[in-house]
DNA sequence: GCGTTAATGTTAAAATTATAACATTAAGTG
DNA sequence: CACTTAATGTTATAATTTTAACATTAACGC
C-alpha cells in the first residue's frame, strides 16, 4: 500500500496550477512536465484526493463547468431546444451578407451564432459575454463587444455610455430576445440593465426582429423595454403565433413562423 | 459527398443546447438522445461547424474554459510556464483586499486570476476576452470589461473611448504585461491597439506593476508604450533582473523577483 | 415508379487509453 | 551496510475510441 503523501501531492499541485488557468493537458505532457512516467501520473490521480480528473487521456479540472457528466436529458428540455434551434434557423433567413447585427443577450440566440460561419463577412454587436465568446471563434465575423460592469445572471455587461456607443454604430438588423411578451403590457426581460441597450438598438437599427419562443407569450417580467409595435418582425414558433395575429387596432409586426 | 445541412445541424443544435448548461455527454448517450448511431454523431461533428468537440468519447463545449488544450509545454516551455506561474504568485503578493485592478491582455497574467478567489472583494478592469472569461467565473470579483472591436490575435478589444473609460475608473493597481523590455528603447508590445489602454492605465493607476519574464529583456517589439521609469514595480524572475538593476542614471522601479 | 444521390448504419481494423502484473530504483531503518 | 518497503518504471494485455470501407435506407427529381 503506497503512502504517497510527499512528491505525489507535489506533482498534483503543479498540475493543478497548470490547469487552473483553464484548459486541459494531455497525460503525456503532464508526465513530461513532472518528469515521471504516465503511469505515475495515473497513480497520483487515483491514489490522492484531487480536483483533477482524467478524461480520455487528458487531464482537466473536475470542478469546471463543461467537465461533468450531464445528469438529466428530459425529452421535454430536448424539444425545447429543438424549438430554439428552429427559431434561430428562421432568424438566420433574415441575415444577409455584409450585415451588421445587434445580438441580444440570453440563450435564445446562441444557436444562431455558429451558423454565421457560412457567410463571407458580417459584423456582430453585442453586450453579452456568451455571445462574444461564440462569435470570437468565427474568423469571418467582426465582433464589437459593448463592455461595462459584468452581470453574471445574464452574462452581459451594463454601462452608462452603452447607449451612446450603440447609436454610433451602423446597425443593420437588431435581433432582440425577451423573457415576456404580452399584447397589452408589452415586451419585458428580467434585468433592468438590459433595457437601455435593447432600446438603443431598437432605435438605431434599420430592421428590428423579436426572437421569442411561444412559451414567452402572455408572460410579464419585471423590466419592460418595448411594445410589440416597435418591431418589424416577430420570429416565433407556431403555438403562440395565433394570439399574436389578433390585430388589436394598432399595427403589428410581420410574424415569421419557424 | 454529404450536404448535411438539415437534420445534421438540427441534431448538433439539440446537443449544443444540452451542453450549454455546462457538462459533458458520452457519445453513446448523445446517439441515443438523437436516435441515430454513434457514427452519425461523429460525422455531424466533423462535417458541420460546431462549438462541440469530441474528446475521449465524450462531447463537450469546445469554448468552455477547462476544455481547450493548454499551449504546448515541451520541456523548455514547461519551465517557462512554471516561471509564469511563479511570476503571478509574486504579483499576487501586491494585491490587497478591496483593490481595483487593471489586468492587461496576453497570457502572462492569466494564472493570477484564479488566485483572486482567495480574496473577499476585488474589482478587475480589463480589455481582454480571455481575462474576462477567467474572472467571470469568480463570484467575489467584480468585472469591468472595456469593450470595442475585437482583435483575435491578442484576444482583446480596442475602442476610441477606451482611454476615457479607463480614466473614469478608480484603478488602484495596474498589472501590465509586455512583449519586449529594453533599458534604452523602453517597453513594447506587438499590437498597436494595446498602446492606448496600457498608457491610460499607467496614467490613472496609483501603483504600476510591470509583469514580465526574463525572456522579454533586450527585446523590442513594434508597439512602444512606456519607459521603465513609468513603473513603480517590475515583477520578474531572477535571470533577467541583474541587467535591470544597472542604474543608468535615471530612477528605476523596484524589482520584485519571483 | 425508377434512378440517382445523400444520409445513415454496420462492421472490421487501427490507434489510443486503461488496467494489471511484475521489475527496478530510491528511501529509510536498525 | 544489508534489509525492507515505498515509489516509480516497464511491459503486456484488455478495453475503448477512432478511422475507414462498404451496405443499407431514405429522400428527391423526372
Amino acid at each position: 500500500m503506497p503512502t504517497m503523501n510527499g512528491r505525489s501531492a507535489l506533482r498534483l499541485a503543479k498540475l493543478e496550477e497548470a490547469l487552473t488557468s483553464g484548459g486541459m493537458l494531455h497525460l503525456r505532457e503532464a508526465a513530461e512536465l513532472c518528469e515521471v512516467s504516465e503511469m505515475t501520473i495515473r497513480r497520483d490521480l487515483t491514489t490522492q484526493a484531487t480536483a483533477i480528473s482524467l478524461l480520455g487521456g487528458r487531464l482537466v479540472m473536475a470542478n469546471y463547468p463543461g467537465v461533468a457528466p450531464i445528469y438529466d436529458l428530459s425529452e421535454q428540455q430536448a424539444s425545447h431546444h429543438q424549438a430554439k434551434y428552429q427559431l434561430c434557423q428562421r432568424a438566420l433567413s433574415f441575415i444577409e451578407e455584409g450585415d451588421t447585427l445587434f445580438i441580444d443577450c440570453g440563450s435564445t440566440l446562441i444557436p444562431l451564432l455558429s451558423q454565421l460561419s457560412h457567410f463571407h463577412e458580417l459584423t456582430v454587436v453585442t453586450y453579452a459575454l456568451n455571445v462574444a465568446n461564440a462569435v470570437a471563434t468565427l474568423p469571418n465575423v467582426r465582433l464589437v463587444l459593448l463592455g461595462g460592469l459584468f452581470y453574471a445572471a445574464s452574462q452581459s455587461f451594463g454601462s452608462d455610455n452603452m447607449v451612446a456607443s450603440i447609436k454610433r454604430l451602423g446597425i443593420n438588423k437588431a435581433f432582440i430576445s425577451a423573457a415576456g411578451v404580452d399584447l397589452e403590457r408589452g415586451i419585458s426581460c428580467f434585468h433592468f440593465h438590459e433595457v437601455a441597450p435593447k432600446q438603443a438598438a431598437l432605435e438605431t437599427a434599420m430592421q428590428r426582429l423579436l426572437v421569442v419562443d411561444a412559451s414567452k407569450f402572455g408572460v410579464v417580467r419585471p423590466a419592460y423595454f418595448a411594445a410589440l409595435g416597435d418591431f418589424d418582425v416577430v420570429v416565433t414558433d407556431e403555438k403562440g403565433a395565433p394570439q399574436l395575429l389578433e390585430n388589436k387596432g394598432y399595427s403589428l409586426p410581420e410574424v415569421s413562423l419557424a
